[in-house]
DNA sequence: CGCCAGATTGACT
DNA sequence: GTCAATCTGGCGG
């Protein structure tokens, strides 16, 4: 599979929700301890920023809300219940907002993955936030660091462009907003929850 | 400084 | 179906 070149900073220089169809078919590629890592992207979820209950930014002055109203195409590390969650910083000029990566396909460095995920089964290494952060070898110290570079440690690139999406609620979330902003791959086996 | 909730997961009844 | 481990930021004392 052609992996492609990293998608440019100005493609997270748009709506969250936009940007977060627009990851799906995309290829995370993280560069661990010499080992290339990768997976096509099948699952997101947009967040805002203070208009949204479900963003950190919703009331926050911190560093997490500042991460989110900063530079666009930056990672975003956040840590929920223990585990790591990887976010990429997107919003339109004024505003501010990201988009949680939910689930990969592995495609390579599966091995690696096994390892760090210390479970077996192809179909739950990677479907799920906190399980994709672990198997990639992600924590706060990829925090802020951008994913448009091409000797970045992480980063984002072409792969293909998904078109067979569908859209669902986003999970996990106590206070939803009233459309839907979660985004996966129809038919993908690898999603955190079936539906 | 202590307490609590949360964009989760895995083990268990 | 239930439940608790585990980590950070926000808020009250």
């Amino acid at each position: 599979m052609n992996i492609g070149n990293v998608m440019p900073q100005y493609f997270y220089a748009r709506d969250p929700a936009q940007v977060a169809m627009s990851l799906l078919g995309r290829v995370l590629c993280r560069v661990f301890r010499r080992t290339v890592l990768v997976g096509v992207i099948v699952e997101t979820e947009a967040y805002y920023g203070r208009t949204d209950p479900a963003s950190r930014a919703y009331r926050s002055s911190g560093d997490i809300a500042a991460t989110l109203y900063g530079d666009v195409g930056r990672a975003l590390i956040y840590g929920v219940h223990g585990k790591w969650l990887f976010n990429v910083v997107a919003h339109e000029p004024e505003g501010g907002g990201g988009v949680l990566i939910r689930a990969l396909e592995p495609i390579s460095g599966i091995e690696v993955m096994k390892k760090l995920r210390g479970a077996s089964d192809l179909l739950q290494l990677t479907n799920g936030p906190g399980r994709l952060a672990e198997a990639l070898g992600i924590d706060k110290s990829l925090h802020k660091k951008p994913v448009y570079l091409e000797d970045s440690e992480i980063t984002i690139r072409e792969g293909r462009e998904e078109k067979n999406i569908a859209k669902g609620f986003r999970i996990g979330v106590r206070k939803d907003l009233n459309i839907p902003l979660r985004f996966y791959v129809k038919d993908s086996k690898f999603l955190s929850v079936k539906t």
